[in-house]
DNA sequence: ACCTGAACACCGTTCAAGT
DNA sequence: ACCTGAACACCGTTCAAGT
């Protein structure tokens, strides 16, 4: 009998595995235990508990969101990157529902892991903002405009009434934002 | 003793507090049933299990929203209401954070009444946009895109990384939106 | 028709005991 | 240091039995 050994790493993959199958509510040490083939009471040598555990998955997908996000806006420039940018959140979110519903888990310390995490996917619109011609105040309020635009987007895209067109809405919601954002900006250095 | 009778109106208002008090994802059976005074397995009269009872929460959550907002449209006229009703549905979902949680669940069957009660609230943003003159059409695409941000950005302001200032973050958002949402309005005109 | 209590399955968590 | 299995609490759900 080999002697079952578990890795942070082999149990965050089963866990953002497991969430993204059963969805992150329904993510349970149970499954997670069964699937790395050891005892439940085992993980808790590695995380503090199921919320420890989804913990663990908020700042390993927030960094995959990042690494999606970013590679999406490299090669397209301004207005254009930042279409590309949604669109690839979008597919993030449609491949990955679990991944994305451990987006919305909240930061226990300021500063920690997952704090800093939410701060560089932030991070990336605020620079393409900045490249744009926005200040870096400016730039900031835009990025969190639209993080907060897409992401109650993609909440209820699956939730709300069916549209005829999700993908029109979606470009529409994009577009709006992006030339209300133009506006104020325009409006500052009037 | 007097017999222990369950009405579905004490049942539902029971469970919209506990989930304002617990949170939305913490609503149990137990809790509910201990608050009425009854035993747990009684509450199978009434709802269909845990799901039931989250889908009676959402469907009297999304009616209550709906009213608030309206509410706050009345009396304003145009950007001005839009803007108010932005705060009013911000102000329902920080003094009920478990009814706003609710808002999420997706309805199970088309023109079922969380379906409904969803189009409803969505209505009340289609008039406004149709009175500022806005084709149906435009409208509907308006109201999914404020809805969408608006929803985004209440989810995130307490699971993101702090900002100095979200009442302005908000504004700035609100305001961002209905530029945008003219500029396209005045493009399809000419 | 509505409510109860017993019963069972399932999950989270702790801990003494093994290696 | 890491893993196990037993133990316990808690919640959801079902059902036979009461009124």
């Amino acid at each position: 009998m080999p002697k079952k050994r578990v890795t942070l790493n082999a149990l965050t993959t089963t866990a953002v595995e497991l969430a993204d199958t059963d969805g992150f509510d329904a993510l349970a040490l149970t499954g997670v235990a069964e699937k790395l083939g050891v005892a439940a009471s085992t993980l808790y040598t590695h995380a503090d508990g199921v919320d420890g555990l989804k913990y663990l998955v908020a700042v390993a997908a927030t960094r995959n969101l990042t690494e999606t996000v970013r590679n999406a806006a490299i090669g397209a420039s301004g207005p254009d990157a930042l279409t590309a940018m949604g669109f690839a959140y979008r597919e993030f979110a449609l491949d990955h529902p679990g991944q994305f519903a451990s987006t919305l888990l909240p930061a226990k310390l300021e500063g920690d892991e997952l704090a800093t995490a939410k701060l560089t996917l932030l991070g990336v619109f605020v620079l393409v903002y900045q490249a744009i011609g926005h200040s870096e105040h400016e730039a900031r309020l835009a990025a969190r405009a639209t993080c907060s635009a897409i992401h109650g987007f993609l909440a209820l895209e699956h939730t709300n009434t069916p549209s005829s067109d999700h993908d029109a809405d979606y470009r529409f919601l994009l577009n709006a934002l992006q030339h209300g954002l133009l506006h104020t900006h325009a409006a500052s250095q009037t």
